[in-house]
RNA sequence: CGGGAUGUGGCCCAGUCUGGUAGGGCACUGCGUUCGGGACGCAGGGGUCGCGCGUUCAAAUCGCGCCAUCCCGACCA
């Protein structure tokens, strides 16, 4: 079905390409029902674009840049947000052209570092991604429902077993998104949900609800004091050391952001939610502070870092919101503090939702439980909001007369992962099993001995009735053993194959074998076409019930 | 970019330690038998042993360098 060419860069043979087209074509009938328009962009794209939005600089080496013999500099688009929006800029002026809503169907590359799980991340892939342009927020949040519930059918219709959940806007940027995973253990995202209410979220978006604080009463707090503790410094350390849990340590992480320095506190025995964390401080790179850095702002070295009287701004988990007599770093080497206390000894000047969710957490809608799970990211939609059309001017007039921003959103599907999800989703010890939606061909003929001629050629006249009605049909006519060819159609997922033997055809029957379930049903000659059809169009209906 | 492994007919792999005429299975071609869940016999075709340099009378095998691929990690729509 696929092969592989280089590394994450694929093949697809005929049958894998039939089963791509079956997916685009879905995707087609799904996107232009919902009022999308379909166009077809340059997979080359200038440099100039990306300059403009700021993203040459800022995505990274997994952009695939290249010079043309004139040494201008170019890239192999990894997603059209400055050609669509430079497309629209160019071609829309007032509000009575809005709102629009363009798609393409396309091969993307991104230079990921490790593709692997074959076409499942590869660097070059087939993808679908639609943008778009609204007068307001209102309309822009409309024209978001509107894809979003367009996304709920093709996956459906693709046969996909998939939830939606909140998620992180990463590096396309914008105000709010989310994805649509197919849910499979096999899955690269983590996700989290609650059982009693409809919240889903990707677990590094995945909130955790603010606690009740409840203030330490002044009797409760013992002396605080401060211990010697000679090169201990990591959170299993101090435990040891001292002869506390970690639930009673408070663990001060100094990152830097942006250049600038600030200390994040968490319960010693949870971890910081980076994504969370570069969010709420609105950053745009985070990463942990230098040695040098810390022994600005703390006076010590790595290990011995604490709140109290730090030389940065900071920030406290809801972890450590009702933490009593807690052990914290001096900032002094070698010492950390004992019964540490809140409002008494460190004021907290704001809390914050931190840290990754996990079991045992509540949901932070309802207060039900939550559940985890794992799945394969196959859509994601997002609310752009102006960031490209303010860094590339897409404006409008509107109806007064103002030159106005356009708000845009984008929505993308990967094409070729759908497939692979597909088959992970839906496969037995045989081999594939595919949704009547997605298979290659719906139908496959296999005539058990081809050098029996009245055999061969019934099998011939039936597949030529089936081709005849318009259906999908394969006919095996491979001068092979029975049983090859019963293997082969078994792997390859068929969702119907119709047997064509001595035995039955002597009755005037053939029988036609279910691939999910193995059951087998004889049929007269005369009516296995119409019996075909029916099949195929009550699969079909099913899906979509 | 770090850590580990592997490169031998189309595919999977043995042979490398201990240098001495390149092997097996699958696939392929021909003939015969077989024929409803991956048949069998006989006869064939096909390999610069990843690339380069070196050691040696002699290199798939030993040494050095390079390249490619895969796995693990950091990273990431």
């Amino acid at each position: 079905m696929i092969r592989k060419l280089a590394g994450g860069v694929y093949s697809y043979l005929p049958l894998g390409y039939r089963t791509i087209r079956k997916i685009e074509n879905i995707i087609r009938e799904e996107m232009n029902r919902a009022g999308a328009q379909e166009i077809f962009m340059p997979a080359v794209q200038p440099a100039e674009l990306w300059q403009e939005s700021g993203r040459w600089d800022k995505y990274g080496k997994e952009l695939l840049r290249f010079r043309d013999r004139h040494n201008r500099d170019y890239c192999f688009g990894p997603t059209h947000e400055e050609v669509v929006t430079d497309i629209v800029r160019n071609e829309i002026q007032t509000y009575r052209q809005l709102p629009k809503n363009l798609y393409q169907i396309q091969t993307k590359f991104r230079d990921e570092i490790r593709p692997r799980f074959g076409v499942m991340r590869s660097r070059e892939f087939i993808m679908k991604d639609a943008y778009s342009f609204d007068v307001d927020e209102e309309a822009a949040e409309k024209s978001y429902n509107v894809m979003f519930e367009a996304y709920e059918r093709i996956f459906r219709r693709c046969g996909m077993i998939f939830r939606a959940v909140e998620a992180d806007t990463g590096a396309i940027g914008g105000s709010y998104s989310h994805e649509f995973l197919v849910t499979a253990d096999s899955g690269e995202d983590a996700m989290v949900y609650c059982t009693s209410c409809n919240y889903a979220a990707n677990l590094e978006k995945a909130e955790v609800a603010a606690p009740e604080e409840k203030p330490v009463p002044e009797q409760d707090m013992l002396p605080a004091e401060e211990v010697h503790t000679p090169d201990v410094r990591t959170i299993e350390e101090v435990s040891a050391f001292i002869g506390v849990s970690p639930t009673d340590i408070v663990k001060t992480l100094i990152f830097n952001a942006d250049g600038k320095t600030v200390a994040i506190l968490v319960r010693g025995d949870e971890d910081i939610n980076e994504t969370k964390l570069k969010n709420y401080l609105g950053a745009g790179s985070l990463e942990m502070a230098a040695d040098d850095e810390i022994m600005k702002v703390t006076g010590s070295p790595r290990g011995f870092a604490g709140p109290r009287g730090i030389r940065c701004s900071l920030i406290a988990d809801y972890s450590i919101m009702n933490m009593k007599n807690f052990v914290v770093g001096a900032n002094r080497e070698d010492y950390h503090v004992k019964n540490c206390n809140l409002g008494r000894d460190v004021a907290i000047p704001a809390y914050a939702d931190l840290r990754t969710v996990r079991k045992g957490d509540r949901c932070p809608r309802c207060g039900g439980e939550i559940s985890f799970a794992r799945g394969i990211e196959v859509g994601h939609v997002f609310k752009l909001g102006t960031k490209y059309s303010t860094a590339m001017n897409a404006a409008f007039l509107d109806r007064d007369g103002k030159e106005k921003l356009m708000i845009m959103g984008c929505y993308g599907i990967g094409v070729s992962r759908i497939a692979a999800a597909a088959i992970e989703q839906s496969h037995d010890d045989d081999g594939i099993v595919w949704p009547m939606s997605l298979a290659p061909f719906q139908v496959i003929i296999t005539a058990v001995n081809m050098g029996d001629d009245e055999l061969s050629q019934a099998a011939e006249n039936i597949y030529n009735e089936l081709i005849t009605e318009g259906l999908e049909a394969l006919f095996d006519d491979r001068d092979e053993r029975a049983g090859v060819k019963f293997k082969d159609a078994d792997l390859l997922g068929i969702p119907l194959r119709i047997t064509v033997g001595a035995k039955r055809l002597a009755e005037g029957n053939v029988e036609v074998r279910f691939r999910k379930t193995g059951e087998v049903r004889v049929i007269p000659l005369s009516e296995a076409t119409g019996f075909i059809r029916s099949t195929v169009d009550e699969e079909t209906r099913k899906i979509m019930a």
